[in-house]
DNA sequence: TCGACTTTAGCACCTAGTATTATATGCACA
DNA sequence: TGTGCATATAATACTAGGTGCTAAAGTCGA
């Protein structure tokens, strides 16, 4: 009987942790009704560090978050590159890029994607967008997985024309061209 | 003399726990050179908080602002909507939207910001993206406040057409036109 | 009813502070 | 030359939210 009241105990304990990381020892013992040093106890045998030091882990890896989530996840991840011609990234679809009301992708992520993938393959020190002509084909929804390949199908002068396609399950959801314009050195 | 170094370790202090916010009273007092009261002093002064409380700030807005960022800084914030009109919107260009080497915003957050702005203004329950087409202008750079004005040029059926012009200090730097669809509910 | 597990209690100690009071240092001006 | 004032340091008592350890009490099954 105290045995299983135990383990139940500790999955309670480990979820209001996940749930509430901000609470102490003694307001944990008042939830689930038992001492302190019950709670105490728990948390060595699962290895639940103590208030500070969750809080201290939670704003570290959040500080760092805020800085790179732009940079990575927005973009995807670059699968193959070869500079000048071709490229692929992936993107997962998670769910804060998703309308709350209907669970489709912000077309801006695939854009972002796309984007991206083709600035990375121009063989210049800078370059930006200069045109974009773009075209959502099948909505997108949380869990799928966003294959974008890119091709430069055109160099004139400075200016790059490069086309992206973007699959999901071997279905084309979206495809983009860009003009690309290359800068020299400010 | 005494004055002035205070304002100046005063000034330090500041800037050191701006830069590495987790840092003891002890560690500040060592790198400022002075004891741990006068750290705590002008602590009190400044009204910079103890360690604990800082890093408990950062770990609960940084626990927010990880969920927020991309819902409201991606997309600049709404200034004004006339529903299934137009609308303004504005984005603040900050260090972390532009490319490292060329300091000129990725286009991405134009794009964002023009996006979300024209599917704000579809007077209905859900919206994506169709067809996009756009044009980079002029390079922004940092600091540089973007205001995006669209407007609901044509409706057909259930397809939108709304053309979004982004202005930074009266000069345009972005042109979008956006096809957009309304949903049924699923 | 015994032994093992579980729970609670108590105490010393720790860190990173707050709040307050007292003392020392320096410099400026009469 | 001393006196006054700002600044800096020190000392002490107290706090929250713990760790680590030992001891005692409760519970339960064989």
């Amino acid at each position: 009987m105290a045995r299983v009241r135990k383990k139940e105990r500790q999955e309670l304990l480990r979820e209001a942790v996940r749930e509430k990381p901000f609470l102490t020892d003694f307001e944990l013992a008042e939830k689930l009704e038992v001492s302190v040093q019950t709670i105490r106890l728990d948390r060595l045998e699962l290895g639940i560090p103590e208030l500070r030091a969750r809080t201290r882990q939670m704003a570290e890896t959040a500080q760092e978050k805020v800085k790179t989530i732009r940079q990575d996840d927005v973009v995807g991840e670059l699968l193959d590159l070869e500079l000048g011609t071709s490229g692929i990234s992936l993107l997962r679809i998670t769910e804060d890029m998703v309308f709350a009301k209907s669970h489709i992708a912000k077309g801006y992520y695939m854009f972002s994607q796309a984007n991206s993938l083709a600035l990375a393959l121009i063989d210049a020190p800078m370059a930006v967008t200069g045109v974009a002509n773009v075209k959502y084909k099948v909505p997108v929804h949380v869990g799928e997985k966003l294959i974008a390949r890119a091709e430069i199908v055109r160099v004139r002068g400075n200016k790059y024309f490069v086309w992206v396609k973007t699959r999901s399950d071997n279905r084309e959801v979206f495809r983009a061209k860009f003009i690309l314009v290359s800068l020299e050195e400010e």
